[in-house]
DNA sequence: TTGCAAACCGACCGGGCGGTATGTATACTT
DNA sequence: AAGTATACATACCGCCCGGTCGGTTTGCAA
């Protein structure tokens, strides 16, 4: 296997799914014309549909294979470290600071497709459950071993925490999203940081 | 004025209003069938076409009449108290017990449209920012109303606690509909309430 | 009573969409 | 070298959408 064929077609897959899932962030799932991918890409139906059994299945794979674990893997980067309140912190600083307009503008791709599709398909909402409960299940963890080590207070729940800083984040985007203005969601998440803050076990 | 033929034409616009609302807040703007809205209610395009001019003007009256207005209503009822973190707290709980399925499963209305067209449609979004001013400044006022009645630390930002406040809200709402449970709200706005509960000034 | 405009009807249109069927070139097998 | 399946290309289809336009009803003014 991996044979010169083989790559070439994967390499196109990739392609594909890289430029759908450029046009889903953009312009969300159902207003994502497959026309306008391939155009772009300058390759044909034909390619697409030997890839892709049909616009729905494409859009799960860029859900599973690009939002998802693009999400995943910043986070888990993000928490290795003994205080999770600095990990969270810093990686929305960095967001914050980054300035990327592109990202700004249309917002978390998961959030969005989540808010369009999670009412109207099932298969699409069980996706995106999945990836919030590992992402749930990082903080939590992170949280759970901030406690052991003694960083943070022990009177509150690890889970609960985690959702409300999923939802606060995600609120946040959305904010400075509808803002088409990263400043919002500095506004947005200084909030969150002095939650966090007061999550800290208190200097004896 | 107000002739019979004036009442009755205004009563059609506000059908066509109701029917577009419940069909916007349900699949989107763009995904909204204006023949489907007709079909609901029993009525002809030519109705629609001669109270609106185009499919966008129904929606921008939508998000005016329908989903701004009742945002607005809802909180000013809500934070005439003085104290305005019972009166968030209050306002989110009867939320969380109305278990009304149907809003839940679709979310806030405005969030959806913010996140759906906030970055295609320039209208849309001037429009969801001036909602989101409204709230923002009934919030903040509301705090700092808090403060000079000494019910609110005075060591934060009314404004900046305005805008977590409704981030988080919208995350929470966010997160419920994805996973299409209002259980999933409580957990995420539990972390609301402590995080509103510190801000309240402590028994001396 | 009559004229007229407001309110509404419904058939129709062009366009873009997702999806399909058929054709073709090329790398791999034997 | 021949045959075959893979990896595409291209032309086409039916559907449904937002929007238009001529016609029809109806309340009201004169």
């Amino acid at each position: 296997m991996a044979s010169k064929r083989e790559l070439k077609a994967e390499i196109t897959r990739e392609k594909i799914l890289e430029a759908a899932a450029d046009e889903i962030h953009r312009v969300g799932f159902r207003a994502a014309s497959l026309s306008e991918i391939l155009s772009k890409l300058g390759i044909s139906k034909g390619a697409l549909y030997h890839h892709f059994p049909d616009k729905l299945a494409l859009g799960y794979a860029v859900l599973d294979e690009c939002f998802g674990k693009r999400l995943q893997d910043e986070w888990a980067h993000a928490l290795k470290t003994t205080d999770p309140l600095v990990g969270i912190t810093d990686l929305l600083t960095v967001k914050v600071n980054k300035t990327c307009q592109d990202s700004l503008c249309c917002g978390c791709p998961i959030n969005n497709l989540a808010t369009e599709m999670s009412p109207v398909d099932e298969g699409f909402r069980e996706r995106i459950e999945e990836v919030y409960k590992k992402w749930h299940k990082q903080i939590a963890r992170a949280i759970l071993d901030g406690q052991t080590n003694g960083v943070v207070r022990n009177d509150i729940e690890p889970s609960e925490v985690a959702y409300f800083v999923i939802a606060s984040i995600q609120g946040a985007v959305g904010l400075a999203k509808n803002a088409q203005d990263y400043g919002m969601f500095r506004n947005a998440v200084r909030g969150l940081f002095s939650y966090l803050e007061g999550l800290r076990v208190k200097a004896a």
